[in-house]
DNA sequence: GCCATATAATAAGGATTACTTATTAATATG
DNA sequence: CATATTAATAAGTAATCCTTATTATATGGC
C-alpha cells in the first residue's frame, strides 16, 4: 500500500488497519484452531466483562443494532460459548453470560490479540504508543459526538 | 462506548474508528445526495492518482483481492464513474480511467472526508495528530510485514 | 512453430457484518 | 385497564470480502 497524500489520511489508513487486524485474527485464530469472527470476539471480550448483560445493554456497548447482536448471540450459543439466561427482573429480557468454554475459548485469543498488538507496535517508541491510544480514544468521542448531534439536528428540523 | 482495559485496546479502538467513519461518510455523501459506499470511494480516489490502470495493479494497491475489485468496478461503471479501456499492451488486461462524472464526484468527496477528519482532530494538538498519522502507518507497515512473512514460512513449511 | 505454464479478468457462490422494518411478548404508565 | 414502551427476534437487504474455477491471452522452453 503506497504513502501517497490524498489516498493515506486518516480514515483511509484506519480502514486499512482494521481490514489487516481482522485477517490477521481469522488467520491465527484459525491457525489455532478457533473458529472465531471478529465480531463474535468482540462479543465473548465484552460478556467477559460486562458479566451477565441483557442483549440491548451488550448492543449499546458494542455500538451496533440489537438485532445484529442477535445474530452473533445465535452463532456463539451454538458454539456453546455463551448463554441466554431469563433475566429474574424481566421476563422478556435475556441475560447473556460467558460459558466455561467461552471462559477458556476468550482466554486462548488474549495472547493472540496481544501479539498482534505487539508486532502492530513493534519499533514504535512506547511514549508513542500510549500518545497513539489517548488521540485515537478521543478522534473515537469526538466522531461520536458529531454523530449524536447530528442526529438530534435531524430530529429537530425534521 | 465505555473506556475499559482488554475491551478497548489497539485493535477494538480501530475497529470502532472504521465502523464509526464508514457510517459517517455514508451518511453525509447520503445527505449530499451522492450514493457511494466507502469501498467505492477508495476505488475513486486511487483510481484518480494512478490514472489509467490495471485491475490486478489497482487490487493489489487497495489490498483486495482481484475478484473483489471487479465487482466494485462493475458497480461503480454502471454509474458511469469509471469506465474500462483496452490495455494496448495486452488484450487481457483492461485500464481502469476515471470518467469526467467520475473525477467530478471525488472533488465532491473530497471535502466530506476532510470535514470528517477536522471533526475527529478536533482538540487534538496538530503535532499530536501528525506524530498519530506517523504511528498508524508504522503500525500498518508492520502488521503488512508480519503477514507477509507468515504467509512465506508457511509455504516454506508445507 | 507448439505446448505448458502463467496471467488478466470474471462467473459463481459463500460468510460476515450491519442495517431497517415489523412482530410478539411482557412491562410500565396514565 | 388501555396504551405506550421495551426486549428480543423474524424477515429481508446491502456491502465487503473471500475462495474456486473458467476463459482468453501471453510467454518461455523445446
Amino acid at each position: 500500500m503506497p504513502a501517497s497524500s490524498e489516498t493515506d489520511t486518516f480514515g483511509f489508513i484506519v480502514n486499512d488497519l482494521s481490514r489487516i487486524i481482522r485477517a490477521e485474527m481469522d488467520r491465527r485464530t484459525g491457525e489455532a484452531g478457533l473458529g472465531l469472527t471478529t465480531g463474535e470476539g468482540r462479543v465473548l471480550f465484552n460478556v467477559r466483562r460486562a458479566g451477565p448483560i441483557r442483549q440491548t445493554a451488550l448492543a449499546e456497548r458494542l455500538g451496533i443494532e440489537a438485532m445484529t447482536l442477535s445474530g452473533l448471540v445465535d452463532r456463539l450459543e451454538g458454539k456453546g460459548y455463551v448463554a441466554r439466561q431469563p433475566d429474574p427482573a424481566d421476563r422478556r429480557a435475556k441475560l447473556v453470560t460467558l460459558t466455561d468454554a467461552g471462559a477458556a475459548v476468550v482466554a486462548q485469543i488474549e495472547p493472540i490479540a496481544a501479539g498482534i498488538r505487539s508486532d502492530a507496535a513493534q519499533g514504535i517508541d512506547p511514549d508513542d504508543w500510549q500518545r497513539l491510544l489517548v488521540a485515537l480514544r478521543a478522534a473515537r468521542a469526538n466522531l461520536l459526538t458529531s454523530r449524536s448531534e447530528a442526529q438530534s439536528t435531524e430530529s429537530t428540523a425534521a
